[in-house]
DNA sequence: TTAATTAATTAGCATAGCTAACTATATTTT
DNA sequence: AAAATATAGTTAGCTATGCTAATTAATTAA
């Protein structure tokens, strides 16, 4: 529980800081965040991205309306099944969301550089273990 | 830059599982959040709840609000500066707030009771380091 | 070939973020 | 002491993001 309870707060805390940075992209947080699904994760359908970033189809719909006007993904039609629309991240998307990425992992990065070869490592093997966490998560 | 960049997926990822827990207060997520900056910080004023939010004024004014229509805070004159507003949680918002706390923290203990008990202490030891690093954040 | 299901959108509501402009109180300058 | 300046919070008005309910279009099942 107390592992559990600081492990919350870190995070909290870490995203916070690491969050600050997207304000030099001009863009939204939810645009920001679906787009990465676009970039790291290839064209999916709308519902899909929907339930990738855990929103409604609705609040999707809207979302990449908004990464349209901005010439940042757009809308393709789907050619097994004409209900459904593929969303893709076009070449500026992909060149807003690297930078974007780049300014918070980097700013990140920056912050752990003061940190022991010791502490790092101990950091890294942690990551590993968050991750075969959430994996089972679902 | 591997480490950050695993790290900052691992806590997006982290925080979005446990936020789902939150619905079942029926508060919205940034009255929840200034809550517990209220619970656990004591009174403070507008501004300060703001800041420590990182939100504008008038942002921290309508969550307020929102608050104290749900009985969860309340705004106290301050004695010394008629400027200033502080804000205080109610009784029902530590009860309302120690409650959603308790599901988050537990959802996720429970997740990290797969863990051997080798790996919730190297996780332990990185919470350590990472808190220490939030420390010099600022 | 209807009927039921599924994918996305539209409409309408609440919340949450912002800047600019305003009110009221405190502080500083003259 | 009066006037000017600064500070704390609110109000007004915009955009964005979340929801549910209802709608439209296309697919699948009876």
């Amino acid at each position: 529980m107390d592992v559990a309870d600081r492990l919350h707060s870190a995070a909290i805390h870490l995203l916070r800081q690491v969050r600050k940075q997207d304000v030099a992209t001009r863009e939204a947080p939810a645009r920001l965040s679906a787009l990465s699904v676009l970039v790291f994760g290839g064209p999916v359908t709308l519902g899909q991205l929907a339930a990738a970033e855990q929103v409604k189809p609705p609040t999707m719909t809207r979302i990449v309306t908004g990464l349209e006007r901005s010439r940042l993904a757009e809308r393709v039609d789907d050619a097994e099944d004409a209900r459904r629309v593929r969303i893709r991240a076009t070449p500026k998307g992909v060149r807003l969301l690297q930078k974007a990425r780049q300014r918070r992992i980097g700013n990140l990065a920056g912050h752990l550089n003061s940190l022991a070869e010791k502490e790092l490592r101990v950091l890294g093997k942690s990551v590993e273990v968050l991750e075969s966490v959430l994996r089972e998560w679902k």
